[in-house]
Parts: structure tokens; C-alpha cells; sequence
DNA sequence: GATGAGCGG
């Protein structure tokens, strides 16, 4: 059961909710019920290890459910993270959103919409507000709940840690613009569990940040310098747009420029004017790129995203073209070995066979190919190939994030679900009575993933 | 102090 929340006027402290009662509830459920399909549901925010099975089991505890389906990779089957869960009445799909709204599955709450298979409402961000000083306590739930009174909710969520603790803000999609207009009017500025929250439009982080209201700055950074710009250059060019309290070209040990530099303004509206005039500009032959400068952790973080995008976009294009092997036979005991096996389908880029502590053959390696299609083609003639005196198993290696899933998902597979109160008793029991299993076996951690040294 | 993710067969 949610917590009550309390809304409450911040001056006062004290009088009257703002209450059901004068607030139309534009949008019902059941109106939204005949807008969308009203027996498909839309289950987002779902663990990557969630399957179809386990969804099917936990939501025809409170319907009848006709079918069910994670969504996944079509190359790695990984989860994209929602499913559809379709049901025989539109009844029913209403007593399931309702009921298990926000229920955890393997330790992440459920988000649960009815299915529109058009994106443009989506899209537009209309009626979707903000909320933030939230009170810690509040959870999606509460946050529903208080919210609702105003009309019909769509989606809303409290953004939390991994841990599951709060983050003191989150989000309420109204399904219309009225009702959202009316929550900002009445909620803002009110006391919420003793603290006053700010509730206003949803706007987009990078359209927030071109409004007005944008944080100033004095320092600007400028690059692609020529190498021989100098700060009494930079002081001279940027020192028409008002007064300058430093300026700095970054350099080597040996006094060489790097090629950019830092020239910070006494006024920020001069340091605007700088940037807007002077960014693109040719010098020297060299087009200048003006801007804000960072602070050195949004600098950093920025730097961390571009590498990240970077390493999965090569994994991307990687994709396929590594072969993960078992059942070697123990006269395949060094890569190379491994390598003429392969040799004949195509460009090897790298090959490995996995040893253990004493250097001996673990049964096991890699071999990875410069193209997918010649991956695909020794695959296909390799699996199952006697070698030596054993089958050899190929298979295309997973990566990491893969690999963790399916692991992830045969383990909780194996323990119980979390359940609201309301469903728990008329749940199975888990794990199931497999005769010869021992359950302690599935309980604490599941074992560690394998982690491919090839591809970290 | 804080500004999301998101629709198949």
C-alpha cells in the first residue's frame, strides 16, 4: 500500500487539500479504455532477465491473459526492456493496470500503459509535466495517486537510484493537456509530505537549456587555433566585446600551443556576444569554434558519453563475427593450432584458447573473424565437426550484456516473484517442485557471468 | 538540485 500523501498550501501550512472536488477528472480510465486498444497493455520498465513465462504467470493472477510477448533484439533476443500482454476482456486488462501497476519483477517496478501503436502523442510531450523536491517517501504509486485527481494519468514514474531510493523528481503524462494544466495550477508551490514542491511543464533538457534563464557564464572556450595565436591575439579579438579579466592558450611542456584556449569576460552578456560573433570565424586560415566553456565535470562527462557510444557502436559492428568454442579436443592446446582449424573461411582477426591457472586447455576459445558472413559460414560447417576425437561446439559468442541476461533470466526463473499483497496469495509456489533440484542452489547469487577476454 | 521512455505479431 502507497503512503498517503498530504497536499497542503506552503504559506500556510496547514488547510485544505487541493482537493478532488472542484477539479474535473478530465479523461477517465475507462475513456482512455476506448481511446487505446482496451485489451492489449503496454509493460514497460521491465528487467532485461524478465521472459515471457514469468510475465504470463504474474498477470494471470488478476485475468485472463490470451497472449503475452517480451519485445527483443531481433539479433541478440535481448531484452528491449517492455512486452505486450493482451487479455480477453477489456475488463480485465483495466483490473490488470490497475492491480499491478508498479509491481516489482525480479526487483524493478512494472510500468503499465495501454498499447498505442502510434507514437505522434508520444512524441510531442503534450500534457507530460515535471515534478521535482519530491519527498523521498513518495514512490510511483503515491505519485499516481496524488496526481490522479486531476485526470486521466497515462504514464508517471519517480526517477530512483539502481538501488530503488528516490531521486526527488519524476514525471506524470496526463492524457490531457487540461488535466495538466490544472495539476501545475493547483500543486506548485504546495507542500507535499512537508515539502514544497516545484510542479511545472515537462521541457526537454536541450530545449531548456536555449530558453532564457540559461545559466550566464564569463569563460569562453575557443579552438582550432593556428599554432602561432597567441593570449595578446586572443586579448585583441575577443577584447572588443567588452572588458576581460584573463586569457589563456593551452600549451605542451616544451611551450607549444595545443591549439585552444580559454578567455573569461568580466560581463557574461559580452562573453554571449563573443561566442554568437565570433564562433565559425576564419583566422589565419583556421575556423574558430567559440563556446561556453565547460566546467571541467561536465567537460569529463561528456568525454565519458562519446567514449561509451564509442565502444558500443564498435561492438555494433562487431556484431556476428566472433565464434565462442567448446568441447575442444586436448591436442588443439595453443592458438595457432586453433587458427589453421579456421584458417580456410575467412580473415581471422584474433584467436584464443582459454587455459587455466597452470596453462592447461580449458576446452574452450575463441576465434573471431573479420567479416560476420565468414563467422556464419565456419559456424555452420564447423559445429558439431569431429576434431580429434571430439565434436566440436560453435557458437556465435555472446556479448557481456547478453551473456549476463541469460543468465539472469535462467536464474530467476528459479525464485519467487515480488507481489503486491492484494495477488500474493494466489501465488504458485516457487520455486517449483522439481524432484532432484536443490533450491538452495538458485538462491543467493547467481554465479558469476563469464566475462569473454576478447572482448572485455 | 534534479527535466524519462516509449509500442509487436
Amino acid at each position: 500500500m502507497a503512503a498517503q500523501v498530504q497536499a497542503v498550501p506552503a504559506a500556510e501550512g496547514g488547510g485544505a487539500p487541493p482537493q478532488a472536488n472542484g477539479v474535473v477528472a478530465a479523461g477517465s480510465a475507462a475513456a482512455a479504455a476506448a481511446t487505446f486498444q482496451a485489451t492489449s497493455l503496454y509493460v514497460g520498465d521491465l528487467d532485461v532477465s524478465v521472459q515471457d513465462a514469468q510475465l504470463f504467470d504474474v498477470f494471470s493472477q488478476v485475468g485472463s491473459v490470451v497472449s503475452v510477448r517480451v519485445c527483443r533484439d531481433v539479433n541478440t533476443r535481448l531484452s528491449l526492456g517492455y512486452a505486450y500482454v493482451n487479455f480477453s476482456s477489456p475488463a480485465d486488462a483495466a483490473r490488470a493496470l490497475e492491480m499491478l501497476n508498479f509491481t516489482p519483477i525480479n526487483g524493478k517496478p512494472i510500468r503499465i500503459m495501454y498499447s498505442n501503436r502510434d507514437p505522434s502523442s508520444r512524441k510531442s510531450g503534450a500534457a507530460n509535466i515535471f515534478i521535482k523536491n519530491l519527498d523521498k517517501s513518495i514512490d510511483n504509486k503515491a505519485l499516481y495517486d496524488t496526481f490522479s485527481v486531476f485526470g486521466n494519468i497515462l504514464s508517471c514514474k519517480v526517477a530512483t537510484e539502481m538501488s530503488g531510493e528516490s531521486k526527488g523528481y519524476g514525471f506524470v503524462q496526463f492524457e490531457l493537456e487540461e488535466a495538466a494544466q490544472n495539476a501545475i495550477s493547483k500543486l506548485n508551490g504546495m507542500l507535499l509530505n512537508d515539502k514544497k514542491v516545484y510542479v511545472g511543464p515537462f521541457v526537454r533538457k536541450q530545449e531548456r537549456e536555449n530558453v532564457s534563464g540559461n545559466p550566464k557564464f564569463n569563460n569562453v572556450y575557443v579552438k582550432n587555433l593556428s599554432e602561432s595565436t597567441t593570449e595578446d591575439n586572443l586579448k585583441e579579438i575577443f577584447g572588443k566585446f567588452g572588458p576581460i579579466t584573463s586569457v589563456v592558450v593551452m600549451r605542451e611542456g616544451d611551450g607549444k600551443s595545443r591549439c585552444f584556449g580559454f578567455v573569461n569576460f568580466e560581463n557574461p552578456d559580452d562573453a554571449a556576444r563573443a561566442v554568437e560573433d565570433l564562433n565559425g570565424k576564419k583566422f589565419d586560415d583556421k575556423e574558430w569554434y567559440v563556446c561556453r566553456a565547460q566546467k571541467k565535470s561536465e567537460r569529463e562527462m561528456e568525454l565519458k558519453e562519446k567514449f561509451e557510444k564509442n565502444i558500443k557502436e564498435a561492438a555494433d559492428k562487431n556484431q556476428g563475427t566472433n565464434l565462442y568454442l567448446k568441447n575442444l579436443d586436448d591436442s588443439i592446446d595453443d592458438d595457432e593450432k586453433l587458427k589453421e582449424i579456421f584458417a580456410d573461411f575467412g580473415t581471422i582477426t584474433s584467436c584464443k584458447v582459454m587455459r587455466d591457472l597452470n596453462g592447461v586447455s580449458k576446452g574452450s576459445g575463441f576465434v573471431a573473424f573479420k567479416s560476420a558472413e565468414d563467422a556464419s559460414r565456419a559456424l555452420v560447417a564447423m559445429n558439431g565437426k569431429m576434431i580429434g576425437s571430439k565434436p566440436l561446439y560453435v557458437a556465435l559468442a555472446q556479448r557481456k550484456e547478453e551473456r549476463r541476461a541469460r543468465l539472469q533470466a535462467q536464474f530467476s526463473q528459479m525464485r519467487p516473484m515480488v507481489m503486491p499483497p492484494s495477488v500474493a496469495p494466489r501465488m504458485p509456489m516457487y520455486p517449483p517442485g522439481v524432484p532432484g533440484v536443490g533450491q538452495q542452489l538458485f538462491y543467493g547469487q547467481p554465479p558469476p557471468a563469464f566475462v569473454n577476454p576478447q572482448l572485455g
